[in-house]
DNA sequence: CTAGAAGTGTTATGGCTCATAACAAACAGG
DNA sequence: CCTGTTTGTTATGAGCCATAACACTTCTAG
């Protein structure tokens, strides 16, 4: 347990560099095919390799699914906490906008890989135990509850539109989420998961190509205002 | 053109019979392994053929997907629809209540099937001509604008959380829309969309299994108290 | 410096699926 | 009963997943 090896070997490094080229392939071969379904033998041809090579580093389609589906959680997170990093502390409608847009954005321009992380599991694929599978959608929790535990802070945490929460909602919010106890009511517990919900739909709806009968500056126009809506119903400040 | 055949004969009966056989089988098997990736040859073992045979009745796996989807969105539609027609004309509430409880259980108990018409678009699969991918959008929009033409015709209808409404929106409403013009204003039809968008997210994130770490009852609950959110933001009669 | 070990790539192979071709059996109408 | 259509079969080829066996490179220890 002593002196591990803190620096990387060239071995590792090359190693790493060539899962990454992996994945990274997989992952515009994705976007180009427009599936979630990558052929070991295309990443290899893209790659200037044959396909048993790609055994080395992955035992099966299965674990590349997982670390791009590991992967694809991580880069949303990114996205969403970067955009919202980008707003002032106090500035809680900016960031709600913010983080919402980024979501769209992302998913927009990443619709498998957000197919693969809140879209139906993928064909064969059993996520493994306790995998990054639904852990998606915690992480998505924790970045909202985040927002709405600033707001409660700083005060401006308004109450929502539908001020009546069920027994089962509140407990559920006391057992899963208690570090918001004392601080966002349930009410606005279950407010923020209806604005997440709305910010699901729009934007799965629009990702998927269901508002492309529109134009660009309407489905622009109707997610700003979807957001601005969702905001009003959970009490966030639309300023 | 005249003397069509009217009466189908034993044979188109028969083949039509094995096609539906097929369809179902597809269905059978989607549930059972949880996936939209329907191969042949396990249809085939089902039905007691070999593989070929069904090339009798689908081109190709193209073919027979288009068909599912088609099916797919055609009993979506009917579920929702005997789901709001069992309720009275005028119990406004009650019809979206109906409606949106029947489009969430159907996409719980066939969630391969909603991915299918709202989920990302299948691999391989490009939507014929006009064909009906998309038109699954078109009709839960055209079931959603129906309730919204009869809440208005019963003067019922309420100002949406958010009157506002772009001019992008505002015309994208009369240009797809026209037969909404004088009945139901632009700012309610952006709310209606906005409902959509909120059912949907909510149904998605349900059906994916994105809130399987809740308790049943919370999960019923939440849906409930999202619909009532969604009514209530879109101007629909909560009673 | 030089084996031997570890790592990384190749070709060869088996099993499975999609799809077509060629052929056989059942069926309908004159 | 006979003939053409329909519906099924077996045979076959191409492509992909995955493993096995083998070859080359790179690191490391003596």
């Amino acid at each position: 347990m002593t002196e591990v090896a803190v620096v990387p070997t060239r071995r590792e490094r090359t190693r790493a560099a060539t899962v990454e080229e992996i994945k990274a392939t997989a992952r515009q071969l994705m976007r180009e095919q427009s599936t979630t379904d990558v052929r070991f033998t295309d990443i290899a041809r893209v790659m200037g390799m044959t396909p048993p090579a790609l055994y080395r580093y992955f035992a099966d389609r299965d674990e590349l699914l997982t670390a791009l589906i590991a992967d694809a959680y991580t880069e949303l997170g990114r996205a969403v906490a970067t955009a919202r990093e980008g707003r002032e502390h106090d500035d809680v409608a900016g960031r709600w906008l913010a983080a919402a847009t980024a979501y769209r954005d992302w998913a927009r321009s990443e619709p498998q890989q957000f197919a693969l992380i809140l879209g139906l599991p993928v064909p064969g694929y059993v996520a493994p135990e306790d995998g990054p599978t639904h852990e998606a959608a915690r992480d998505a929790m924790a970045q909202l509850a985040d927002l709405f535990v600033r707001a409660a802070g700083l005060g401006r945490l308004g109450q929502p539109l539908l001020p009546e929460v069920s027994p089962e909602m509140a407990a559920c919010a006391h057992e899963k989420h208690p570090e918001l106890d004392g601080i966002v009511p349930p009410e606005s517990f279950q407010a923020m998961i209806h604005a997440w919900a709305t910010l699901h739909g729009i934007t799965s709806l629009d990702a998927y190509g269901h508002f492309d009968w529109m134009g660009d500056e309407a489905r622009e126009a109707l997610f700003a205002s979807t957001i601005r809506m969702a905001a009003m119903a959970a009490g966030i400040p639309t300023d």
